[in-house]
DNA sequence: GATGAATGAGAATTCATTCAT
DNA sequence: CATGAATGAATTCTCATTCAT
């Protein structure tokens, strides 16, 4: 990545401590700095959405002048990457900590919550949802590489792999595991995006009984089954 | 009043063109330059999205220095405003339409028709889903009033109305449709947004076919029916 | 003047009706026309003060387009200028109508009177003071030509006249009552300001109680008399 | 904090001024700059009045880009109100260092001269008048916050504290010494607009002698004295 | 590595004025 | 006489980015 590229070049500028020891320490300090910024990053977007997390405004959360940032990353465009990275992160963990209990099915149980966990954790973070659009949507060119778009993809994918392998479980084929998790992801974005933007209340209906009544349906439609409907957990 | 004076005396001076003319040629002329800076208007945000679609960049591409834009609308929101409410009212044209073909179940037929002239115009009209969800969200205060705001979820719910009057037809309750409504759009609206950030293509699906199974499995659970599914029209 | 020319190269461009009566006719209207103008631009510039007034705003009073005023006024300052004009002369009418009713010594009490009611004027039209304040001081060399200044500072003059020939009644040389009529001018428009700007509050004064207690100083001071205070007539 | 360290490690590398110069040096350069800033707006200010006093101007004058004036200026307004207060300290400078030298009765020759520098201070700089008045009336809100405010009306009542206390000494009581302080101010505010707007030339009059003739009577009116009149100092 | 200064482009909006019709 | 369209210059302000120090 042309960032390291950069550091190394630091280091070897002014060679007194072993380089070894220097170049631990130094990307040690300098990934802590990076959190440091991603954090207050992270903060100003909650806050204030996209438009709002200028640069300007990142680094007076972060304590830094705006050139500073210039150190750890190469443009604005970049910090919204390795937000969307961190924030893939969490969903990854959170998919992954979620686990179901229904003791008379536990395979259908589990995949309800892991679905489940997918959609609270966009419920609850919406502008993280804004953020993937953005990115993928409209980023200028010189702000996702290949190669850090792919990374993200893979992320993304591994968050909802839990899903498909459920239905699998389930007893469906590989292929339709993948039509019905894409099927999932779409309900889940879908409503969502009529929830984040109110279009949900012209139709006097509730995001979290909307998810529910899906879930449902495709538990249905499940080769082998009859199984149990669940609520999907009450919002904090 | 004075303004009236003036038209009968100009009229008079030309003698030839009667002032019901006069005005409504002016009208005329006044419409379609409105028309023609929200073509303009239209055709940055497609290429150039929201951000892009500077009232400098409108002005431009119209033929007009910015001043002159002020003419015909309050401000930039307003332009927005007017874009939304004239792709609605497409859309509702494009829903209104719509027939379905299906000799064995002509409700179902309609059914189908009327979801998928919605999807299909969002499906090609990428831009105008954007739109409306800038629009909703986070429009300044002065450029969305009330009554406008209305006017345009009216005009959105008007085009999924078709749908659900359908459904009503085909044996459910008004709540069930009002759900089952919702639904669709939600899916429909999933469907576009993870096609146009490119995020379907890593499952490897097509849109089109996952709108069609969700409208198979949603006709398959209708309380009357044993329908047979209907293929979307392939994409121009 | 510049507009009476083109009054006239008007009536020769179609000479149809007598060109006395066309004349006089078309100066009526055109005086009306003028005073609706005025009376625009009056509600603007007190509802607005003169930021507000523009000449957008004052057509738009007048139910007239912007380019329409251009046929009775050169440009905007020259509006200011004819509303400075009649405001003058309101001035000049108040001061005239006021009498004094002090049974003891009528020349005392119709000083007070007079200079009360140029007082009073301005206090209860604060913005007609800060009018001639721009147009004398910030205006553009096309606003003020000399003769229409020699003409408004000839009204000013006038409305204060009836003051100055009162302290000659009352034993003021020639001399000397010019000195205290600048004087009496001079705190007047220093209540004013002070008042108008807030900063009387400051001193928890009342700027009619300042204004009497002048008055009553000066005519302490003129040389026949024994003049009896007489209060200042409160504000509606 | 980030921000200490960075300064330390900052003396590090150089290793020779120590912090405090460092700090101190960068903040009498800012210091500099904003001054430099205050000088090019009150340039300006002098002769282009408030309203050619504009942020591009001013940042033309101070070789600035408008945009770099933004780092040591919120804004515009607040441009004005440090050049307000800077007025107002010179204003008490120039009161303060005022001393009276009438050997037959010092008090008064105290009070003459405070009076006169407060009147000579805005006579010599008659677009500072101006400021005052424009600031507390026209200003927009975020311009002058209420501490603002109160910390300008302080200085403004600073300067005139010691005419007040002065008739204090010559005999007068708290309350009409206030009074009269006011009809002080009001009386040069009042000459000064006179004199500025060219209106006092009407009359024929000479400021000075004006304010001589004031400070003059109102010192016979004082409860004590038999003081001798003193004229005012000439303009330069 | 970080600062603080500065740039330069761009944002929306307002306005007096002009002019063909 | 009046319109309505349009201009062009002005306004304040924001921002990502660069760079000498």
């Amino acid at each position: 990545m042309a960032r390291s590229t950069t550091i190394r070049r630091g280091s070897v500028r002014k060679a007194a401590t072993p380089p070894d020891t220097r170049l631990a320490r130094e990307s040690t300090l300098n990934q802590a700095r990076r959190m440091l910024i991603l954090d207050a990053a992270r903060s100003a977007f909650f806050e204030l959405g996209l438009d709002g997390a200028s640069l300007r405004e990142i680094a007076k959360r972060a304590g830094y002048t705006p050139g500073a940032i210039y150190s750890y990353f190469a443009n604005l465009e970049e910090i919204y990457g390795a937000l969307l990275g961190e924030s893939l992160q969490r969903l990854n963990q959170a998919v992954a900590a979620a686990s179901g209990c229904d003791a008379s099915s536990p395979a259908v149980g589990v995949l309800r919550a892991k679905a489940e966990a997918f959609y609270v954790f966009y419920r609850d973070n919406p502008k993280e949802l804004d953020l993937g659009f953005y990115l993928f949507d409209g980023m200028k060119p010189r702000g996702l590489t290949p190669e850090l778009n792919q990374a993200l993809n893979d992320q993304l994918m591994a968050a909802l792999r839990p899903v498909q392998r459920q239905l699998e479980i389930l007893g469906l084929g590989a292929g339709a595991a993948v039509i019905e998790t894409t099927a999932v992801f779409a309900q889940i974005v879908g409503i969502l995006v009529l929830n984040n933007t109110g279009r949900i209340r012209l139709f006097k209906q509730n995001p979290d009984a909307l998810f529910a009544r899906y879930m449902d349906s495709l538990i249905h439609r499940l080769p082998v089954l009859e199984s149990t409907a669940v609520r999907v957990s009450e919002r904090g």
